[in-house]
DNA sequence: CTGTTAGCGCGTTCAT
DNA sequence: ATGAACGCGCTAACAG
């Protein structure tokens, strides 16, 4: 895709000449209009569009002035999968909400190989980034970093100096499995997201967990299992099965394995709504009930939650909200004291009930 | 967010002057390592790294070079909206997936207000545009125009000249009605998207319809009307109630309507499935059995129109791989003379049945 | 209100 | 294999 259309190399000293004045006088005239008198702006906003001028070059402009109108964007991962997650999704919607307001375009760098990455994020023109979810030890993340713009760090709690904006995890999980532990549940499974960016799934040991790459996984662990000890259950009997890429299908996978084994589990904590709906139809898979036979409580409260049947319990996190936020303290080049920690809360619906007494 | 680092001036030249070599050299290390001896090179990048410097500055790179590595999107309507309609997120992750494999970068414009929209698309540091449905006479599209940069079009079937993509609107909807009128159907009304860019909702007039500025609101209700002619009914009994924004409440609102009226009509066209499943929801709520008392046949195909009950039936079209064919073109660079019309499918539910017969 | 003078940081000849 | 010179298109100071 290159551009090589002659008629392009229209520029400011060209049409300059054809007005008789200096460059800084067109130039003015498109970017400071108090600067010359309106006839004579009028005069060369006129010959420039007969001449076929296409306004201010951007790149032109962005070398001068130093800086770009743009925002970017990484997101852990590929992008053909950040778009098909209803959590980035909407993430990527509040990030919208302000850019536009703000009239700032938003250049979503992909990240794909080791290889490229170096390349596309040095690439990448724009006056900041906001960063989602990366991986503690990623390469986009040493990346980005390196090119010293201004940064807003989203849902990676561990990455210090900057702005940033997240959730309670932990007390987000707790309150999640407390809920269950309520209702009486005593055999309790986690559907887990990605503990290390490796894509294996599977049961997941402590030492994993210990390593873990995604802070939130690990706390959301920590609040699932921290409620379970409080209530007097051994956490180490906690069952915890990772998914790759919060995939419905992975989580279905996990779960119909879970709720073959014995003593089966009564209640199952999924760390997003994705692989709860997973574990939803694994349970019907199954012809186990929900709630009577099995309750499910899920993260995240994504549209599709509410919509399903039966509706999902859930932790709502305010996705949306998040985007904004992230990009507001991007524009306004927060100072890192101006994190936020965002609300969340239990939804109670109808995916979970009291655990059911005559069990096998 | 201005960026005042005083430490990111290290530049070519200064990392020249330590190594005491020439900027060229420098530049020759970074982008053709062929053109000097390893160890020099080698050499050249310890001591770059050493000094913090971040790699060639994209804004002069670009300049210099002439392009970018960004294909940018131009969307109708604000893009938190965009962000919330599946079709759209569908088509930004067909988009996306040949992005990453070419290792562009996405910038998303937002087109907001008349004022600023001129702004940003020529301030846009981009290769190339993808336009997404924008309507016939947008400002968005004339400001488009005039960067004069490689272009694909989407879903604007009357925009000539640029490479484009779309269906067959027509004979999609033509399809989904004449499945309608082989059960029996008599009395149908539509549900339509926008045919004006004003945000009208309510029952549209035939004036209305012919000035359309979406084309593929305007084929897809041919479609609809050549099929009822063509099966003798009299296409301007057919109601039309035009939705905002592709807007599920909007939807609900709309049937709701068409429900209550006299005689009730027994089939539903929707132009997409937000819209169809709007119009399930108001069918819930007035009591109705679907498809027993009404049968609804929507557009897209959308993940959910196969996960609510009753499952939709609906015209499929490929939405993801629109978005990844329309980039190939642009990154491509390919004539007009590819363009290519994707096919869709009628996917058949259980949203829709034969016609009741005993009806009132 | 207008024009002159300087670079912004880089890639690319064309010499050597 | 290396360096000198040039210009991409623009805007910010400053001087008239």
């Amino acid at each position: 895709m290159e551009q090589d259309n002659p008629l392009e190399s229209v520029t400011l000293k060209d049409i300059a000449k054809a007005v008789g004045v200096s460059r800084t006088t067109v130039s003015n005239a498109f970017n400071r209009p108090d600067q010359l008198s309106p006839d004579l702006r009028q005069k060369i906003l006129t010959v420039a569009t007969q001449m076929g001028y296409l306004g201010p070059n951007p790149m032109g402009r962005m070398l001068r002035t130093g800086h770009t109108g743009a925002i970017g964007l990484v997101f852990h991962d590929s992008l053909s999968y950040a778009f098909a997650d209803p959590t980035a999704i909407a993430f990527l919607q509040g990030v919208a909400r302000t850019c536009e307001a703000a009239q700032a375009s938003l250049l979503i760098v992909p990240v794909v190989e080791d290889v490229a990455v170096q390349q596309t994020i040095q690439q990448a023109a724009v006056d900041g980034f906001i960063v989602y979810c990366l991986p503690n030890q990623s390469d986009a993340m040493t990346q980005v970093l390196r090119r010293q713009l201004p940064i807003v760090v989203v849902d990676q709690p561990n990455v210090q100096g900057f702005p940033s904006v997240y959730i309670d995890d932990r007390q987000a999980a707790y309150e999640a499995a407390a809920h269950l532990l309520k209702l009486n549940h005593q055999r309790l499974a986690i559907i887990s997201l990605e503990f290390l960016d490796d894509y294996c799934t599977g049961l997941v040991d402590l030492q994993r967990i210990q390593n873990a790459d995604f802070p939130i996984t690990q706390r959301r662990w920590q609040g699932y299992v921290d409620a379970i000890q409080e209530a007097g259950l051994e956490a180490d009997a906690v069952l915890v099965e990772e998914c790759a890429g919060n995939s419905e299908e992975s989580a279905f996978q996990a779960a119909l394995k879970l709720l073959k084994s014995t003593p089966r589990p009564t209640g199952i904590l999924a760390m997003s709504d994705r692989l709860a709906i997973g574990a939803l139809r694994a349970a019907e898979q199954l012809g186990l009930k929900v709630p009577a036979d099995l309750s499910v409580v899920g993260f995240d409260d994504i549209p599709l939650a509410s919509r399903i049947r039966p509706r999902l319990t859930t932790v709502r996190q305010p996705l949306t909200e998040k985007g904004s936020i992230a990009a507001e303290l991007l524009l306004k080049n927060a100072p890192a004291s101006k994190s936020r920690i965002l609300k969340t809360q239990l939804v109670v619906r109808e995916s979970s009930g009291l655990a059911p007494t005559s069990a096998e």
